[in-house]
DNA sequence: AGGAAATTTCACAGATTTGCCATAATCATA
DNA sequence: TATGATTATGGCAAATCTGTGAAATTTCCT
């Protein structure tokens, strides 16, 4: 799978090590720049950046600037990194449709989280194939791979079985799961996906294990445990 | 999505005509209250206002008391708008557990944009990890783990537990817990929650002594001591 | 239209959870 | 320390939820 391009901008040369370390370690692929200038240049050059990280104070053109630039022509998200809670700088953040507000200084802990929770929200992903120990996901083909072997599948059960792996580790209610494998407008029986569950549960083997009931709530798929 | 609630308290009415219609048209539902009295009853009543906004000058209760109050209990954001910008005031703002402060006049199209900020802050934390002392609570996958490893509950007890968490330090009443823990309708026994108390101590082990016994009162989630 | 495959619905058995009770243990206070 | 009030606990029955197999429907082809 494609790792995710990350562009870091900031003037100082070990906040972006910093966080960078973070990013690679978790396994997004880092694009630096050190002012506002080289980071319109390389968001423009590479045309996949999936989200931004961008210091407010910068030299030449500041965060803000290069925040509005950008949302000018694009939707991909921001966060924008600040020194001290000043407030109105919040505010402009928000204004000018940064999606995140982060002061200085921050555990890059919980900046990493911030960046996963925003992908996932906006998730981009759509054309790429899935894999997880094992199973493997190829959506254009729309098909299943099992430890290489073809595994025969309905459509319902395709699509369910790639909505569990997209929010492996998740917990899912049965209402989201209907309203994102069926369509909006379907007001059957949410029990129906047990059935579902069931089938995808017999086809998968022993990997069907990965489809983990949660009491009360509905299912979630994760491997190992 | 359910619209977000917000109790705007403020004993002129222009006021809060004024913040009122702001908030409205930014699709917010609005409550009011026009003195620290009705305020407090208000969010007493109401289990779900996401926001206040206080004026500290009125009459009975005044602006501070009921912030404090409400600090008893609860962490829902509150905005303080004073008169002027006395510095006193705000520094007591931060004191007694106001998120924001705001001094009269004030533009509502700035209030609104720091309610905005506010509730963008604090409503992440749908996706994000709780941990505290080698606990760590897993909202997305609904799991906890107990310094690392896997720790069985039900739904009751995890949603009991997180409930605690996120609430840490704070002192909680039966009626408080049922009412966020439990459906709204549930008419049931309040000392069931203890039974689940006791379920969850014993499953934390050595960690259960976290959940503390307030006499008279209900429960308090908290480290050391 | 006929038939096969895919989806849903249904009902029941088996699990798990939840709420409540009785009793023991604690606490606050006079 | 005695007493009334409040909380802890173990156990149980009721309520709730899930897994399944099978039947009922719908969809899709030929």
């Amino acid at each position: 799978m494609e790792k995710l391009k990350i562009l870091v901008v900031d003037d100082e040369s070990r906040m972006r090590k910093l966080v960078r370390d973070f990013l690679v370690k978790k396994d997004f692929e880092v694009v630096e720049a050190e002012d506002g200038e080289e980071a319109l240049n390389k968001f423009y050059e590479q045309k996949d950046i999936a989200l931004i990280i961008l210091d407010v104070m910068m030299p030449k053109i500041n965060g803000w600037e290069v925040c509005k630039e950008i949302r000018e022509s694009s939707k991909t998200p921001i966060i924008m990194l600040t020194a001290k809670g000043e407030e109105s700088d919040e505010l402009m953040g928000f204004d000018i449709g940064a999606d995140e507000y982060i002061s200085k200084p921050f555990s890059p802990k919980i900046l990493v989280a911030r960046v996963e929770a925003i992908l996932r929200r906006t998730g981009k992903k759509e054309e790429e194939n899935l894999e997880i120990s094992g199973i493997t996901i190829d959506r254009l083909g729309h098909q299943v791979l099992v430890d290489g072997k073809e595994l025969e599948l309905s459509y319902k059960e395709f699509e369910l079985l790639t909505y569990f792996i997209e929010n492996k580790g998740i917990a899912l209610s049965r209402e989201k799961i209907l309203n994102h494998v069926w369509n909006y407008d379907y007001f059957g029986d949410a029990r129906t996906i047990d059935t579902h569950v069931k089938k995808l549960r017999s086809k998968l083997g022993e990997k069907g294990g990965y489809i983990k009931t949660i009491w009360g709530m509905g299912y979630k798929f994760e491997v190992g445990e």
